[in-house]
DNA sequence: TTGCGGATTAGACTCATTCTAACTGATTAG
DNA sequence: CTAATCAGTTAGAATGAGTCTAATCCGCAA
């Protein structure tokens, strides 16, 4: 179900928006509280759905907005898969993510600072990178320890 | 200029695709013909253009075919880049991709293997990864050492 | 020569995403 | 107050990469 957000994740939004120079809407943090309450990295669409039984009014194109916004102030990150639909991911913590091939469900995986360091280290000198995205794919016999 | 295939390239296609049960064609060969000649991870609209130079009556479709059952057979990778259109890859060898922030260009990465390793190593125990994509996006300054 | 099956083809179709133009509602300026 | 402004929202149209479909082609085997 989708709980309101806490005072602390409400805080977290405005700041963020604030710092950016944006407004805070009520569409704004329907979208936010549907990604927080689920962190199960939803599509747009999922995202859309599940912020219509909150607020029937809400159109796609704004959460596409909403969603864009978020990106462009460091609250969510966008996973992309091969040519799937795009999901969002409210974990900020350095990770890489797994997705199942039979569930297709996607699964965040901790990145340690160490691995992350030796990744940098195989760029060349010259090549300056400020995103590094990992992913794996194959089949998880577990629950996802982390999150869903 | 797109160049004939080597004896060594067209047996390494023909094994190929003869292993995984399918025929060597003569759009197979441009297609392939193609890819190796400019290693710079065209788009398939790149392919299509530049096979079509040699074989004005290829389609478009067939070089989504082509493409896709070079990838069947392990003889291309497919690159994606955040809903970018798909490029594609003859280097089979294990490497990350730098996508250039400013040109747009992809440039391979070499992998050592023991970066490779400790990447598997974060893994947690019932998660088994077939494929592992890795992919910086930022800045590069110098030229690409690789290939291209 | 006939039939079969994989490959190729052109064009229609899908569907995620982006664009556009109108509208809303809060804030600011007169 | 009233109007102007402006970010945000909205519905629907447009885009474009990729996929599907149905017809045709072509080499091979009966």
């Amino acid at each position: 179900m989708i709980r309101n957000l806490t005072e602390q994740d409400k805080e977290h939004l405005q700041e963020a928006l604030i710092k950016s120079g944006q407004k805070v809407t009520p569409q704004r943090e329907a979208v936010f509280t549907v990604l927080l309450a689920e962190r199960d990295h939803p599509t747009v669409d999922e995202v859309f759905h599940r912020a219509r039984e909150v607020m029937p009014g809400l159109s796609l194109a704004t959460v596409y907005n909403c969603l864009e916004t978020f990106v462009g102030c460091g609250l969510v990150r966008q996973v992309n898969h091969e040519r799937e639909s795009t999901r969002y991911c409210p974990n900020l913590a350095p990770h890489a993510h797994f997705r199942d091939k039979a569930t297709g469900r996607v699964h965040d995986i901790e990145l340690p600072p160490e691995v992350l360091k030796s990744l940098r280290s195989i760029l060349p000198p010259g090549f300056d990178s400020e995103v590094i995205e990992i992913s794996f794919h194959g089949r998880a016999q577990a629950k996802d320890p982390h999150s869903n």
